[in-house]
DNA sequence: ATCTTAATTTCGGCA
DNA sequence: TGCCGAAGTTAAGAT
């Protein structure tokens, strides 16, 4: 990887056309060819890139542009869509180069298909005499996340979001309409599953017939330990 | 703007929990407290990162750490969500801090909405006589671009992308197929605009009976401009 | 300030 | 490989 601070304007055309005006900025040009260009502000999105897999060219100034005090002249091209992004350097601050080596990569624990997995091995954690249909039950409109039976073997349809918002309520809301025209399955009643479930939320899946279930990720997970032990 | 090249652990807690094993990674720490950690490789987002506002805590290590080889525990902390980013430095293979100053910002250009609102001002690039409907005309699978009549009176369906590619036509083939099942529009044609038309798409448009105008950007724009002098 | 929607979205899963 | 949907989505515009 190779870190430069320098003082650049940037033109991009692509999926749109860009320009970034003269200013000092944080170029990061990594192994495989890709480009960043970052402020010293904002969020994690550059102002500026090109994304693999590209290739990058330093050229040098045509009379022109090196009269306009430009130093050298960066193209990257986007190997397969032509994408091209154009860096014209005029001062460089810093240059640096780096062995990274492979990254092991982001371990992520506790996204929403943990949630649907450990819930639907512990499906009891919906309702004594809970039993588990299938998870990610197919319809016309998408799966249903979990499809399980309650004590009284009625269908129930169960919809996980990590956090619980009004959209994963309508979503519910239209596997519902949808389950409930099967005349083998109906009726259907719903249960909104969520970590976190928002107020406003609540109230409209109350409103609606459809009961609310906060999950404890903590729980679930020392649940599955005792279940795997036992088992 | 302070660069690192580390040596590190890192440890997520807030929406969800994620950790990142021991490798040699690029840490870009902003003047704003946030922090970007990077890998040599990839798309333009972190391996993690914490986004403004928040603060970095640059710690000592307990006796514990400091055993297991950490010469640094950095702390970041959100200032609302208490989301909360923990970076073990094992190593430092490179740290220097630069001043970038404030950045004049990206400026866009050749957007879809540009297109569409420069062409349906100059509605007659699509054909002589032509008069418009209206913009974002809405259906029940979402807002057709623009919706015009011909020099004969027919409706005709304009989708615009910058781009011109498959799925674009597929879009506007689903908002004809229901366009055309109303029977105080029907028929409806279609026309799939664009800056540059992929042949793939041209055929599929062309296959369905579907009209492929290419549109000029700087040619609307000239004509935009004539429009505002005359009236 | 809040919400709605596009994004040069990126990213992962599954058919 | 392509489609579909989630994301610590982010970011920009409208209400």
């Amino acid at each position: 990887m190779r870190l430069v601070v320098a003082t650049c304007s940037v033109d991009y055309a692509g999926r749109l056309t860009a320009h970034l005006p003269l200013a000092t900025r944080t170029l990061m040009l990594k192994s495989d060819g890709s480009v960043l260009i970052h402020s010293d502000g904002g969020s994690y999105k550059p102002l500026n890139w090109m994304s693999p897999p590209c290739v990058i060219d330093f050229m040098e100034p045509d009379d022109d542009l090196a009269a306009a005090g430009v130093l050298e002249l960066w193209r990257v091209t986007h190997s397969k869509t032509a994408d091209m992004l154009a860096i014209s350097i005029f001062e460089i601050h810093h240059d640096s180069t780096h062995e990274l080596g492979e990254d092991p990569g982001l371990i992520k624990d506790g996204v929403e298909a943990d949630l649907q997995r450990l819930s639907a091995s512990q499906i009891e954690v919906y309702g004594d005499g809970f039993h588990l249909i299938r998870r990610e039950y197919p319809t016309a409109i998408g799966p249903v996340d979990i499809l399980a039976r309650d004590a009284n073997e009625s269908v129930v349809a169960i919809e996980i979001k990590r956090r619980g918002d009004i959209d994963g309520v309508e979503q519910l809301t239209r596997y519902l309409e949808l389950l409930n025209r099967d005349t083998t399955l109906a009726p259907v009643s719903g249960i909104f599953a969520a970590q976190e479930i928002k107020p406003q939320a609540r109230t409209l899946a109350e409103d609606r017939g459809i009961r609310c279930v906060v999950l404890d990720l903590d729980a679930l997970r020392g649940g599955e330990t005792d279940h795997d032990r036992l088992f």
